[in-house]
DNA sequence: CTGTTTATCGTCAGGAAGACGACTATGATC
DNA sequence: GATCATAGTCGTCTTCCTGACGATAAACAG
């Protein structure tokens, strides 16, 4: 690949994963500790450069692989992956003190994993819930009772990302994303609530997902892992888009 | 800004535009000739390099006035301004063959404008329509009666832009920035048909319309550019995001 | 056996949208 | 000036969807 330095300013070219899943009943965060300046021991999103001959989602894929040993969704496989898409890019001329760096975020969206940091640097890597991430720090390190704010501009890379999956579930079946292969529609109801912050009526939710055709498929088994009476196993349905959409409650 | 070839690969970074505005009830994109290799004589979005301390959107909106003159919106004054938003980033290893570029695509969606060339070349910019662009081309020059393909991945660009500003027009008062600063309830109707390609009851949007609040400001003053019974002018209220959405028909 | 928990079915009222009839106010044409 | 074509605006009716909520079902804990 030709490379004449004199002929466009030269950038750094990174990317930053948001890596979304539900744990506990509340929407959580992969973020890891930096070991090294700037921002050196402070929280950051997973992320790295991009390589010369690699493609902007394979860098992301790859990162997460290294990150949290997940695996990307194949399509047409059935295979448990996690959802990725690009989210936005982020380019302010200082958003890193060294130097020109344009990042490229891709939003993560995944189940709830055995361990947050199968095949990552155990000690560095973590799950945060982002409701606590996202309160306005107030930038002393132990100072206050709030959180410190992450590294260079992920707090808004991360709300980015919050605010994507929020309204993303939305319209899209994509909340199955967040289950295991095989859910209950109690338990989907339980992600979008920790999604959105809000209660659903367990009725009128059971009535919607299993009344929007190509939604859920029924797999035939049932759970009682939730305690209470079995509930009925589905996998997710063909369908991407739910037209008339999830209607999340005003405030 | 230190730099240090070796600690990370060099990246060339552009930012590319999708200029839309409606024109004769049609959608309408900005492409501008290319004068130079690669894909010399092929029509491509317009963008360009983005400087060494410039933001992304800077570059953009830099870009946009260099070839059309437009200003971008500025939220709080009146003026008659485009709307300007990210739309996503294309980084494909070999989507230009001199050099690794990672390209930062640009929506803008623009009021119908005098003249298509205000400041730029004037005979290498033109509007032209997204269905004659979008139809598959086959490659050969002026062989089929099919158009010749945008230079590099712009096809793909364009349509995603064009699948952007059709999906948000549903769910934000979008449609108002194709509109000049005055229009009628008509004139919106005539650009949801324009984008959507599709014929609404003048009744039923009317309704819509007026209903929704915040939408729509009267501004007292009516007129009869359409022809038949003068309309109400009115102005983009300040709502953003429409609740309930306008629903496209289905196909 | 009884209470608790979760799942699932049903009913009813209110709101929004699609289909479409009716009326209004212009300019164009005879 | 009467008539016609064109757009704009107001209403009505039916249908569908949602929110609120009662009622029943099937498990487990004591």
């Amino acid at each position: 690949m030709p490379y004449d330095p004199s002929a466009f300013p030269p950038f750094a070219v990174t990317v930053d994963l948001v890596v979304l899943t539900v744990r506990r009943h509340a929407l959580c965060a992969l973020v890891v500790r930096r070991g090294e300046s700037p921002y050196q021991g402070r929280w950051a999103l997973p992320g790295g450069f991009v390589r010369v001959d690699e493609d902007l989602e394979d860098a992301a894929a790859r990162e997460l692989a290294e990150e949290t040993g997940l695996r990307v969704q194949d399509p047409g496989s059935g295979s448990v992956g996690a959802h990725l898409e690009q989210l936005a890019t982020y380019g302010d001329p200082r958003r890193d003190p060294r130097m020109r760096v344009v990042s490229v975020a891709y939003l993560v969206l995944a189940p709830d994993l055995p361990s947050p940091t199968a095949g990552g640097d155990a000690h560095s890597v973590r799950w945060a819930q982002v409701d606590t991430l996202l309160e306005p720090g107030d930038g002393t390190e132990g100072g206050g009772d709030r959180p410190v704010p992450l590294a260079f501009d992920h707090d808004r890379i991360l709300a980015d990302g919050v605010e994507r999956a929020r309204s993303k579930i939305e319209y899209s079946s994509l909340a199955t994303a967040f289950c295991p292969p095989e859910f209950t529609v109690g338990e989907l109801r339980r992600v979008y609530e920790a999604v959105w912050g809000v209660a659903l009526d367990p009725r009128n939710f059971h009535r919607k997902v299993t009344g929007t055709p190509g939604f859920l498929v029924p797999t035939g088994g049932t759970t009682t892992r939730q305690g209470g009476r079995p509930a009925q196993l589905f996998r997710a349905g063909g369908a991407t888009l739910l037209n008339p959409p999830m209607l999340r409650p005003e405030i």
